[in-house]
DNA sequence: GAGATATAATTAGGTGCCTAACTATATAAG
DNA sequence: CTTATATAGTTAGGCACCTAATTATATCTC
C-alpha cells in the first residue's frame, strides 16, 4: 500500500469542529452558553491552525518562513532599511524573535546588518539587493495564491468578511482579559 | 516611565495589515491582483497568528497547553478512552505530537496509558478521574470566555461568518496546492 | 514457519516563536 | 564625575508542533 510516493499527505486532516459536538460539550455541564457561538470561535482557531500551518509551507518554497517574509516585506515597504525594533513593533513579535529571523536572512545574504551613527546601541537592518530579488520574484506566485485563497467569496462577501473578522479579532481578548471586561480592541502601546 | 508593574502587555501589537499597504505592495510589481483579496488574506493570517497565541494563553491558566486541552476534550468525547492514532486523526496532528501531549498529561496524572488486549503494539489513553476533574472545572470559564470571544456578533451575523469562514478555509488549499487549482476542501483520509 | 511488508507508538532532531536574563550603550540625578 | 536607571539588541532556554528514523508487533506470502 504505497502511499508517501510523491507528496506525503497523510495527515492533512481538517478535524473540523460540529455543532452537535459544541452542544454536547455545553449540555455536560448544564452552561447556559450559546452552542453556536463555541462553534464559531472553535472552527476560527481551526482555521487559524490550518492557515498557520498552510503559510509556512507555502513560503518554504522560497526558502523563506512566514516571520522572514513579513520582515522582508516590511524593510521593503520602509525603503530597505530599519532598526530590529521597529521591525518588532510592525511584525508583533518581540525584539528577540526578531534577531532569530534576522540572523537566518543575514546568513542567507537578504539581509545585512550596519551600526547606526547617533546610537552607539542600535544596529539597522538593510534589505540586500539580493533580499529585494527574492521579493521580486516570489512577488507574482506569492499575490496570485493569497487572491486565490479569497477566490470564494465575491467583492461583496469579502467586505461583509473583514467587518465580521476585525470584529471578533476585537473580540479575542476576552480569552486573554479579565472575565467580564468588554473588549477593547487595540491595546495600543502607551 | 514604569510600565511592567501589573502585567507587560508591552508588546501586545496588532499590526493590522491595511488596505494601503496591500495597494502598495501590488503596484509595485505591477500585479493584477484585487488589493482586498490580499487584505482579507492578510487579515485572516494575522487574526489567526493572534488567535493562536491567545489560545495559549488562555489554557495556561488552567495548567494546559491548546494540544493538551483538545486532546482532553475529545477524550471526554470518546467515553474517556483512545488510542493515540484515533487521537491524532481527530486532533489533526501527527501521532509523534500526540505521543508528546500525552507524556506531559501523563505526568500531571490528567490522563494514563494502558495495553490493549487485542494488539500488543496498541496503548489505550484513558482520561483520568483527576483529567474529568480538571475539565469540569475550567469548564464554565472556558466557555464563557469563547462565547464572549464571539460577542461582538449577533446570531445572524454569527451565521454568516461562519459560511464565509468555510469558504474561505477551503480556499487555504490554494496556497498549498498545485498553482490554478480549484480548492476542494477536505483531503479525506483514504 | 521464515521472510517481507505494514502498522502503532516512540525517539531524535529541527523550526518558529516565546520569556527572562544578560551586555553594552545612553541618559538623568546627585 | 559617579551612580542609578532606561533602552537596544542578543543570548539562553522553553514549548508546540513537525518530519524522519527506530522499535516492536502484526500480517501476508511462500
Amino acid at each position: 500500500m504505497f502511499m508517501n510516493n510523491n507528496n506525503k499527505k497523510i495527515n492533512d486532516i481538517e478535524a473540523i469542529p460540529s455543532l452537535v459536538q459544541s452542544k454536547r460539550q455545553i449540555d455536560r455541564y448544564n452552561l447556559d452558553i450559546d452552542a453556536q457561538a463555541i462553534l464559531v470561535a472553535s472552527r476560527l482557531m481551526a482555521a487559524g491552525a490550518k492557515l498557520g500551518h498552510a503559510s509556512e509551507i507555502h513560503f518554504s518554497r522560497f526558502g523563506l518562513s512566514t516571520g522572514r517574509y513579513r520582515l522582508l516585506a516590511d524593510l521593503e515597504d520602509n525603503e530597505g532599511e530599519e532598526l530590529p525594533s521597529q521591525l518588532a513593533e510592525h511584525l508583533g513579535v518581540t525584539r528577540a524573535t526578531v534577531t532569530g529571523l534576522i540572523d537566518i536572512l543575514e546568513r542567507d545574504g537578504l539581509v545585512s546588518r550596519r551600526a547606526t551613527s547617533e546610537d552607539g546601541r542600535q544596529r539597522t537592518v538593510i534589505l540586500t539587493e539580493e533580499g529585494a530579488k527574492k521579493l521580486r520574484e516570489m512577488a507574482p506566485e506569492h499575490f496570485a495564491r493569497l487572491e486565490a485563497m479569497v477566490g470564494l467569496l465575491n467583492i461583496d462577501e469579502r467586505s461583509v468578511f473583514l467587518d465580521l473578522l476585525d470584529r471578533v479579532t476585537q473580540g479575542i481578548s476576552a480569552l486573554t482579559g479579565e472575565l467580564g471586561s468588554k473588549p477593547k480592541g487595540n491595546i495600543s502601546n502607551e
